[in-house]
DNA sequence: CCGACGATTGAGAACGATTTGCAACATCTT
DNA sequence: AAGATGTTGCAAATCGTTCTCAATCGTCGG
């Protein structure tokens, strides 16, 4: 019973199930990459030709609200949208090619609450977001000889 | 041969140094807090009545490009500016009170490069925010024992 | 110290992303 | 199946930010 869609969940959680969010949920569950708003608009409008840039904003908001997705902003100023995942993961983004790379880290999951919690807060949500360069194939072997608990995204 | 001003720097660094560009990294270098455009641009109405928005808007462009501030993001979706410090911090912004805390972390520092190596990325630079809500004082004494390296802002 | 030329300014229009007003319509409850 | 309530589509409105353009200023060569 693990298994549940969005569109499930959105519905148990007592959200109004309707054609066009269960297109929005549907997208969201095949997209691998990061998209916006208005590539999920493109994307719905293959199921639904006529469904409403305003209704795919309506239903990410709904859905952001009840806890099913998660926003991130890689700094084009644009809102990106994923599905919550149980395990949380960081991203990396590529400055030179843009593309974003998932991971997780433990070591800094941990490190993250101490440091709110030092500072006298509990910790609700974070964001972070690294930005880097490919580096050279030397850089990396010898980089790789430092153990960090870093992974592969899942 | 430390403190020189933003405004010096700006020249130094071959930009053109103009009333206004004065004015906006003065308003920059007196404001304690992570102001955005607007409250900038209002702040330095008050030394020059006639300023215009779109003047702080691209000096602002052109101290960022010049690598003298730095932008922030805390989610509400406005560009927050903050002179470039010597040494890295982030920020922890609390969720009740909006409230935003600098803290400087070396493992935290070190934790990141080390990921971005991992995943063969030489790290250019990174946002991170923790979002948190004040803690009982219980649950700060009890956490306090964890050592983490966190420092209070500077 | 002055004049020329390119960079900057002010004002408002323009922009792209996101939100909203409203009438028609679908959904969940009973 | 009917009604109360939430949702949709569309267009207009907002918000932060950038751009256009004529007027003006800062900097550099002389």
């Amino acid at each position: 019973m693990q298994k549940r869609s969005i569109a499930e969940r959105l519905g148990a959680a007592g959200g109004m199930v309707t054609d066009q969010r269960r297109i929005v949920c549907a997208v969201l569950e095949k997209s691998k990459d990061h998209p916006d708003a208005e590539l999920i608009f493109k994307r719905a409008r293959k199921a639904d030709s006529k469904i409403a840039l305003a209704t795919v904003y309506r239903s990410l908001k709904a859905l952001v609200d009840l806890n099913l997705i998660v926003t991130h902003d890689f700094g084009d100023n644009r809102t990106r949208y994923e599905i919550k995942d149980d395990d949380h993961h960081d991203h990396l983004v590529c400055v030179s090619s843009g593309k974003v790379i998932e991971f997780h880290n433990p070591k800094l999951e941990k490190l993250k609450r101490e440091i709110a919690a030092r500072l006298g807060y509990s910790l609700e949500s974070h964001r972070l977001e690294l930005y880097g360069r490919p580096a050279d194939v030397d850089e990396q072997t010898a980089q790789r000889k430092s153990e960090t608990g870093a992974s592969k995204p899942s």
